[in-house]
DNA sequence: CTTGGAGTGTCAACATGTCTGACGTAAAAT
DNA sequence: ATTTTACGTCAGACATGTTGACACTCCAAG
């Protein structure tokens, strides 16, 4: 089962990290760290799924948002892509969304079969809702741990994601930048 | 909206944080963080939601069966309270868990009205191929992130959680080591 | 032009997990 | 004896995920 109980910790050569020397990593270390995964993700989505419940959507309303807001303009392929569900369970959501008119949906202009989404005013003033409030917490716990906390926090969690993702993904919020 | 926006960064007095003159935090950056998690949480679970799939289970039964093995003989109350579900959600969980023989669940020793949850040896066995699959990733992330990144992943992490249930779940959590 | 495949989006049906509300039972606390 | 607490269960609702089936669009091959 535990295969990798010994590990390479021992060796300080083919230098996967810096400090490797010192991470003697226990199991219960391990499940510590998994606990606070879960309650700390627990704590950070409770603040959006208050506005949520008052305006009768989920957090799968809110994910949709939020990568809309980031990215104008993207096509529901994409959007499927990121958050990686089934386009039959993103599109129950854009529907509602684009019925109660927070999303525009518009028709591709070179191919006809996208649908470029984007937030209109209403949905703008929903994402900053939700994003205030997720960024307050955030803002107050980054602050309490200081800036190298921030490095490390950061790092740990981009070695979580899967590599392969990590780079589409990156690769579509930074062509952000250029204007979709 | 933005009530937060401009903070007590410059206040150097109260002293909250150690580098907190380091920390210019725009809403980027805190966007970036608030993404991070999704993604990386989405990771984290990814693993073990493979191997629930093929038994037929959700992560409702993982969350059941991962503090039902760190904390054996806790009550039904006490693991509601640390889930965050309602009983009658846990409810439909434990039943199939108990049916299919992975909890057992006995009646309270000196409170006959609790029941004691604990693994049974297929349940502890299922406990360690999720567990082993999620230790897995996190251990990669930390090994490669360096001891100091863990620390501030941790230290970060603990300021997200609610205070309030923070202490409430330590304590419970705390409490295991000297043998429920 | 027509045909057919690939890409994309939509609708319908179903499974899971969550919730609230109501009720019942047993046991502890008052 | 009465009230409160812990637990279980049924019913009904909603949010969100899945497959399957279908329609529209584009593009390329015939």
């Amino acid at each position: 089962m535990s295969v990798h109980a010994h590990g390479s910790v021992t060796g300080p050569n083919a230098g996967p990290a810096r400090s490797d020397h010192l991470l003697f990593l226990t199991d219960e270390q391990l499940r510590q760290g998994i606990e606070l995964m879960f309650f700390a993700y627990q704590a950070f989505t409770s603040d959006a799924d208050r506005i949520l419940a008052e305006q009768g959507y989920g957090r799968a309303h809110h994910r949709a948002i939020h990568f809309i807001n980031r990215w104008p303009g993207l096509t529901v392929a994409q959007l499927i892509d990121v958050l990686g569900v089934t386009k039959q369970s993103l599109n129950r959501v854009l529907r509602q969304l684009v019925a109660d008119g927070l999303v525009e949906s518009r028709v591709g202009a070179t191919d006809r079969r996208h649908r470029n989404l984007s937030l209109t005013e209403r949905g703008q003033s929903l994402e900053r809702a939700l994003s205030e409030a997720q960024r307050a917490r955030v803002r107050q716990a980054w602050r309490e741990a200081g800036a190298e906390a921030v490095s490390g926090f950061r790092r740990v969690l981009e070695g979580m994601m899967e590599p392969e993702k990590r780079s589409r993904v990156m690769e579509l919020l930074e062509r952000r930048g250029g204007r979709g």
